[in-house]
DNA sequence: CATGAATGAGAGTTCATTCAT
DNA sequence: TATGAATGAACTCTCATTCAT
């Protein structure tokens, strides 16, 4: 006896599944997957338990697609960068920075807890590199778009988004109180432009 | 009333000890903290549940002892480098990196379990922030006792084990396969020259 | 995280957790509290074991509320007395000792497995001595409202109570074989008419 | 394969298991039996947990022996009574009150404790019954010697033992505050003069 | 005799999932 | 469709008792 899972078309049913991916996904996001159960879900969405099996398969497709409709925001803020400027890459580097940073602090342990799931959970790990890939390739196509050319872009992209991102976790959770930020930061940035200059066409 | 957890000093006790720590933190990384049952933990150790509990406070007493005991070898590869070769920085970095890929590759799962508690778990997450910190103090004294100035070297290592521990973890999971990691290790390893050569004293 | 314990109001319900608790009650009263586990309750009430859980915050809430909920047949059945005849004062007393010697005997184990938790349960000793006192206070009202006047009443039906407890529990257990019962509750009762006739407003 | 409990001879042995008897027994009546188990009873006895098994058969042999050993002093200091004041009957009736009262005091919790096991352990409430007609006898004996008359002396003196108990137990724990201590304490000795004066032969 | 490490059955409790209404 | 009461397997942890040393 399998169990049917249902596509709601109705505009409620819609909303009625929202609710719950929305309840789902901050509750993990708070407390983790293991610390939250069904029932909080099920009240925080304001339905009954009962339905949440009508809508998801069992509790872990709840997780999976409460972080493939809400997961964007919090991982890749880069993601929709839509234009670079090149009169003022130091600038622009900074911006991104600090935007990441700003989406980092106001999701630290959303951000905590779905990293947890990346490492352990095979969907949810899927979903993540192929974000990361997306958002490599969106600055791949702006940087050719604006007189890069391509002598390993991917690679090079990959190293600097990583830079970037260790960069506003460091900065985020203040772990290392000896630290100074700025001047770490400024390193950050004269290493992304050394290792693009190369490539800007003149 | 209160729970008494024996230290072990006799030669048997400390090596039933040992042998649950080591069985506990093999299922962990296997399977995960949560999908991991202290009944399995005693099994695999050849014990049985209850003297679990005369060595460990609770299950997650375990995972604790574990990752600190354990965690070095996976984590921290770089944490006892004892010397370096100035003559020949390129292959240094590069045996650096290679090291640390292997490693990476020895308990791939181990890892990614384990990285998981370090984003939910404050026990875990102190140990690897202590951890972290006292490699780049190493690699610190390393550098100045070998003619390199202190400008800023704390945030420059920060920034150089960031970009080794991305590099790396890139090739080991191969996440994606357009990546050409050779390339990327060459771009890392000028990175890490390009940001430590200003400080070399000629 | 929050344990939310449901009340009960359809009438379903209500009878479910009626049913837990007078399984509860009866097991406990046969065997003890500590002999006692919550899976025998759960099965003696028809349940499964999860269910329990809803309508209780431990086993131990079950132990107060049965005991809330059924402890009065069984501890104070004089609470309810009415009205008190005058002119057969003797047959009175001997009519109220007889009923709660039937009461006792009804519930010979149960008595004696909740006395105990009287001695070492706080929830169940402030139960039982607050029905004390509403037990005294009834008496002292219907004495009060029968001619009788207030010279130091309270304690004169407490000492009165005390020795009919004592009686009763004595015929009830036959622990003395010696003993004559029928002789001892004609002493009682002669003194129970002494110590309240000097009261008695002629 | 039958426990055989050894019967210690030597005094080495003897004390130790005095040492367990004693510890057990305060341990009991502090926390209750089913809240002390053998670990603390060892430990607190100063001997090891194996030990235990060679004086107790098990546990509840711990429980039984102790209370046979030490429970007379908090059940039954009305057992010593070696005379009795017939110039002073008033003051003697006071003073054996105020000396129960005493006790009581002293061990409070322990009677608690241990009363609770009377109603729900045959052994202990075999010793119970035993030692309470025990004192019953001595009292008697007493009062033949001085002149009272067996006129259902045993069912009298019950009568007595049962107040001057439920007296104690009330002034020991002051439940009801709204009580005059102080005046229940004439209330029973008068209530007592009063049973007993018409045996005195004059 | 003595130790205390070891056993393992059994306890209370939780929770994803089902199902009667 | 929707409810939320009900299920029961599975979990962590305790402890009286045993046994190798």
């Amino acid at each position: 006896m399998e169990n049917i899972i249902r596509k709601p078309k109705q505009k409620r049913a819609v909303e009625k599944k929202e609710k719950i991916l929305e309840a789902g996904f901050e509750l993990i996001c708070e407390n983790g997957y293991y610390n939250t159960n069904t029932a909080e879900i099920a009240k925080k969405a304001g339905v009954s338990t009962g339905i949440v099996y009508q809508y998801f398969k069992d509790k872990h497709d709840i997780l999976v697609e409460s972080v493939l409709k809400y997961g964007d925001k919090i991982f890749f803020p880069m993601l929709n960068i839509k234009k670079i400027d090149l009169d003022n890459i130091d600038k622009m580097i900074r911006d991104m920075i600090n935007h990441y940073i700003k989406d980092h602090k106001v999701s630290k342990i959303a951000h905590e807890e779905i990293m947890s799931m990346v490492h352990s959970d095979k969907d949810i790990a899927s979903y993540y590199y192929k974000r990361e890939l997306e958002m490599t390739s969106n600055i791949k196509k702006l940087l050719l778009e604006n007189n890069f050319k391509d002598n390993n872009l991917d690679e090079k992209i990959h190293v600097v988004i990583g830079m970037i991102d260790n960069l506003c976790h460091e900065v985020t959770y203040h772990k290392h109180k000896e630290m100074n930020y700025e001047i770490m930061t400024d390193i950050v940035i004269e290493n992304i432009k050394s290792i693009l200059k190369e490539d800007l066409i003149k």
